[in-house]
DNA sequence: CTCCCTTTGAAGTAA
DNA sequence: TTACTTCAAAGGGAG
């Protein structure tokens, strides 16, 4: 389980900040304040002096500061968005535990370069966390590629509902992320994923681009162009 | 080793 | 504004 989406008390809609029935995060650019974001303490009580007092200066922080010896947020939420900064940041986080890893106290006398912290996962995203061992299971595939589009063939067969709990959920992350580090951009993991290639994603004719796009351009119902055995 | 593939959604950039 | 791009996860495959 997510060790961020894990604390989320999201098992029923009795906090209901905003009606199920839509994604409606409009709260996010109109209301909320990357400094005094004013439910979340309640959902995650917070502890006075706990986040709420991180400044804009300390939008990065070395894990020996921020982070208990155990790795663990002064908050203690132990937030999976921080990847130590060596290596491949991309294979390994979240539930290795590698993001907890000590990277300052193996090499610290470099310059303590900034820890990696990677964008809050969108709904979809943790729909794939959640419900991908079970795809696996029932498919007997295991390249992510085939799974994630069983994944999204099946997000889009998912009620409002059921989509809602989503949509929410990743609302919190987003307001969690924010609070944690109020800094932070998205901006900041540009181009940190070499790309081979790409390059310019031209001509909508010849080339129909990703199913996302070609369905887009067709207006074709994702449902009817699929078959087998996953469904 | 590292990147691609593949999905949706959020957020960034460029026009 | 609008359109396009990047990155979040994941892990087998490809280079």
């Amino acid at each position: 389980m997510h060790p961020l989406t894990s604390l989320l008390p999201y098992s029923n809609d009795h906090f209901s900040p905003s009606p199920p029935h839509l994604p409606t995060d409009m709260s996010q650019k109109t209301g909320v304040h990357r400094h005094q974001s004013q439910d979340l303490s309640g959902y995650y009580s917070l502890p006075p002096g706990g986040v709420g007092q991180i400044t804009p200066s300390m939008s990065w922080f070395p894990h020996s500061l921020m982070l208990g010896p155990s790795g663990v947020h002064p908050t203690g939420i132990p937030h999976p968005a921080i990847v130590p900064p060596s290596g491949k940041q991309e294979h390994d986080q979240y539930d290795r535990g590698m993001y907890m890893k000590p990277q300052v106290e193996v090499k610290r006398e470099k310059e303590p370069k900034k820890p990696v912290i990677k964008k809050p996962l969108n709904a979809f995203m943790l729909y794939m966390k959640e419900m991908r061992a079970k795809v696996i299971a029932e498919c007997t595939l295991k390249e992510s590629a085939a799974i994630n589009q069983i994944l999204g063939r099946r997000w889009h067969a998912l009620t409002r509902e059921e989509q809602a709990k989503y949509y929410e959920l990743a609302r919190k992350e987003r307001q969690l992320h924010m609070q944690l580090y109020p800094t932070w951009s998205a901006r900041d993991n540009y181009g940190k994923k070499k790309r081979r290639k790409r390059e310019k994603q031209q001509d909508s004719n010849t080339d129909p681009g990703s199913p996302k796009k070609c369905r887009a351009r067709f207006g074709l119902n994702q449902q009817t162009d699929w078959c087998g055995p996953c469904r």
